[in-house]
DNA sequence: TGCTTTTGACCACCC
DNA sequence: TGGGTGGTCAAAAGC
């Protein structure tokens, strides 16, 4: 998808050929294929950024990590460019999420990436929608392409500070997934139909629209589930129903918010299945998963199964196009580069991942799909959140957040950590990671814009600083009042 | 006939 | 303490 890769590079279609990156990148390993799963040839968001370096400075292994954001963000159509969802960028490919914007903010000490509303990290490093359309020149993973990033990023030692908040001791109690939209239809980018779960044929020159799940059984995660009761949630169209796991004994159950018209606005899982999810036939025995797509990754634990699960079932949704074209290839990559990910192979790491989780996580866990808001109907990524003990913490940006989630993620030994601004009415998140690579690189994703004033005691001018770059970018991108995040990468300081 | 879904009612928790 | 809300139960209905 040539138009995707030109929006990736945040140029125009009129562009010259790409310049052959010449970064260097890890051969693939076997975690890619948790992010790459079928749709291995998918470069994500992160393989954007490392697109991006290469592409504007074969050098980069001389160069610093804000060198590189900046070289990224000087590409000739991203300086200083607040692209957001532009009709260009409709003209450009009206089949990708529109909100994919690479800006570069000339106030900040950090280039930013904004990313659609809802759009998390995470997110960006599950993605796999509509960067799935478009070959991986790198065959690179999305979690790979960050580390790469981070490691540009460790070569410079300015500026580096470790947040205290990343500890590995918080007792995680509830998943949550989250599928935030990638497309806004306040900006009437069109959306399409809901489609069925994964039986419909699909054409690519129809025109890719992500969209959310409609199912006619809420999200087919693989476990059996019995429905035992629905209300309407006060405040919602959508009513909720209550699903058990069907399983004997098994405590797993889930909620499910869906519109009438059928599209999934919310899945919640609470609990972890006791049991292996039921294998109704042998496609993903043989290697490939119904869809073709994602298989399980054998992440730590049963529900981590599930999580891929459900990232299948969206992702089957939204690579129906790509399968139809793809399956031959997709397949055999799966038996070749994906093999660890077929159930036999995600039942002993299950196992033994298990071991090393905390059991408080085990106890109690719960896993959210949702749309990020409700003028947000479109495509959902799986955001992955573990919630923890609530905890107020100081984070040097001069807000106030409370922590309330942290995830350890596969591949990296740091766990990502999720806050809440603690201000009243303030819907403003917080999402820190270090890289696995490097701890001192540190990404912050800013979901929201804040609705008051930066607590006076922390309203430092570095604070302030990165306030403004935040908010500025906020500001820039907080059209229609929607949500916005603001994926920063830099360098902060071990304290 | 048995399983699943629907739906009203009840219960518990939180503010 | 009471109302509101979410979660669950269980009988009825549907398949």
């Amino acid at each position: 998808m040539a138009e995707n890769d030109d929006v990736l590079r945040g140029t125009s279609t009129s562009s010259g050929p790409p310049t052959k990156p010449s970064i260097a990148l890890p051969p693939r390993s076997s975690m890619e294929s948790i992010f790459n799963g079928g749709l291995g040839a998918s470069p994500g968001p992160m393989t954007l950024v490392s697109s991006f370096f290469a592409e504007n400075d074969p050098d980069t292994d001389s160069r610093s990590f804000s060198q590189l954001l900046a070289g990224a963000m000087c590409s000739p159509s991203a300086v200083s460019v607040s692209v957001r969802r532009s009709e260009e960028m409709n003209r450009l490919d009206q089949n990708r999420p529109s909100d994919l914007v690479i800006s570069s903010q000339p106030q900040s000490q950090s280039s930013m990436f904004t990313i659609p509303p809802g759009l998390s990290p995470t997110g960006l490093l599950y993605s796999q929608v509509w960067f799935s359309s478009a070959p991986n020149p790198f065959g690179m993973s999305h979690q790979q392409a960050l580390e790469q990033v981070t490691a540009q990023g460790s070569k410079v030692q300015s500026h580096i500070n470790m947040q205290p908040e990343y500890t590995s001791s918080s007792v995680p109690t509830t998943t949550l997934i989250q599928f935030p939209s990638l497309s806004a239809n306040a900006s009437g980018h069109q959306q399409m139909p809901p489609m069925k779960e994964s039986s419909e044929p699909s054409h690519a020159d129809q025109g890719f629209q992500p969209s959310s799940m409609t199912v006619d059984k809420p999200a087919d995660d693989g476990y059996n589930w019995r429905k035992y009761g629905q209300k309407q949630v006060k405040g919602s169209d959508c009513p909720r129903s209550y699903y058990k796991c069907a399983h004997p004994n098994c405590p797993v159950k889930k909620k499910v918010e869906h519109c009438l018209d059928g599209q999934i606005t919310e899945i919640i899982y609470k609990g972890q299945h006791n049991h292996q999810p039921p294998q109704p036939n042998k496609r993903e025995k043989d290697g490939g998963n119904p869809n073709g797509d994602i298989n399980y990754q054998g992440n730590h634990e049963f529900v981590s199964a599930a999580e891929v699960k459900i990232s299948n079932e969206v992702m089957s949704t939204y690579s129906n196009v790509k399968r139809d074209h793809e399956s031959s290839q997709a397949t055999t990559e799966h038996k070749s580069g994906s093999s660890a990910s077929e159930e036999g192979d995600n039942d002993s790491r299950v196992d033994g991942k298990e071991e090393d989780k905390p059991d408080a996580k085990r106890r109690n866990t719960e896993i959210r799909t949702s749309e990020a808001t409700s003028s947000h109907r479109t495509v959902t990524e799986p955001r992955i959140i573990v919630q923890t003990t609530s905890k107020v913490d100081l984070l040097d940006d001069g807000y106030r957040w409370r922590k309330y989630g942290q995830k350890v993620v596969k591949g990296n030994p740091y766990p990502r950590s999720y806050y809440k601004c603690t201000s009243q009415g303030c819907t403003v998140r917080k999402h820190v990671e270090r890289a696995a690579i490097d701890p001192k690189a540190v990404i912050t994703t800013y979901e929201g814009k804040h609705n008051h004033e930066v607590p006076a005691a922390r309203n430092s001018s570095h604070n302030t600083a990165q306030l403004r770059a935040h908010n500025g970018a906020a500001d820039q991108h907080s059209f229609d009042q929607q949500p916005v995040s603001l994926l920063r990468l830099k360098e902060e300081q071990i304290t």
